[in-house]
DNA sequence: TAACTGTACTAAATATAATAATACAGTTAA
DNA sequence: TTAACTGTATTATTATATTTAGTACAGTTA
């Protein structure tokens, strides 16, 4: 399904989160489709069924998959209006990310071409509301 | 000078990396200007000296700071042409993190908002090349 | 010289991450 | 109903990372 660097210093389940995360973003995982389950995950990757389980755990508190006892993890639909604060802390983070960007020596130009790139790829929603 | 959360998951150490990071690229701290010692950090903060020598290690490696024995730390110059590869991994993250923004609910607008607000505090630097 | 600076090092304490083993409850299909 | 799956919880143990503590040394400055 992927790999996982295990000298990272970034924690395992840190790197599970980030690239579920991916897959669920870039629609690889469609809305609920199942998740391997957290014994056969963990056999895939070689480490502890607990540790899947602590990134799932992770996963679901950030609205990003949902778990059914007996059943299994499935992709969850993402709903804008219960993330008023998770917005609100993505709009500061990439102020943030971008000043960096900008002070290493990305160009404004750079920029506009990445904002391109990606919306290019989007479903155009430049009117989408959130009350 | 700023506030740590003990608390927090994220190293003390990061949180003072980031921190720092934000106070240069924002102009707080210009260049040349001197960092507060080691101990005397460490004494405002209630931390250990080590930590801090830890973050301004991490500032120093990553260029953001250079360190002179018997004198102190300083904000450095950032120079693009040594960065090649900060940039290109700045330009990946940032990718990521606009894709996320956008799956959390940000719209399309949101984004142009921030990009505006934000070159409109820079100089403008549209022609700016690297070779 | 005295009082600063950064830097290095070792040791100990603490916190976090990961593994291991087990158990229990819900689901599903044979 | 049973067997084999699911998620979830718990406890204990190990490993790793972080932080503190204490000390030392070399360069700078007034």
């Amino acid at each position: 399904m992927f790999e996982l660097d295990l000298r990272s210093r970034k924690p395992i389940y840190e790197q599970l989160v980030d690239k579920l995360k991916q897959l669920i973003i870039n629609d690889v995982l469609k809305q609920d489709e199942q998740l391997p389950s957290v014994r056969t995950l963990a056999q895939q990757l070689s480490i502890n069924p607990n540790t899947i389980q602590k990134a799932y755990r992770e996963l679901e508190t950030q609205g990003y998959i949902y778990s059914v006892k007996g059943k299994g993890s499935f992709v969850s639909q993402m709903v804008a209006e219960n993330n008023e604060q998770q917005i609100k802390e993505a709009k500061e983070q990439l102020k943030k990310q971008i000043a960096e960007a900008l002070f290493i020596g990305l160009t404004v130009n750079d920029l506009k071409e990445i904002l391109e790139e990606i919306i290019g790829g989007e479903p155009s929603d430049t009117s989408a509301k959130r009350e």
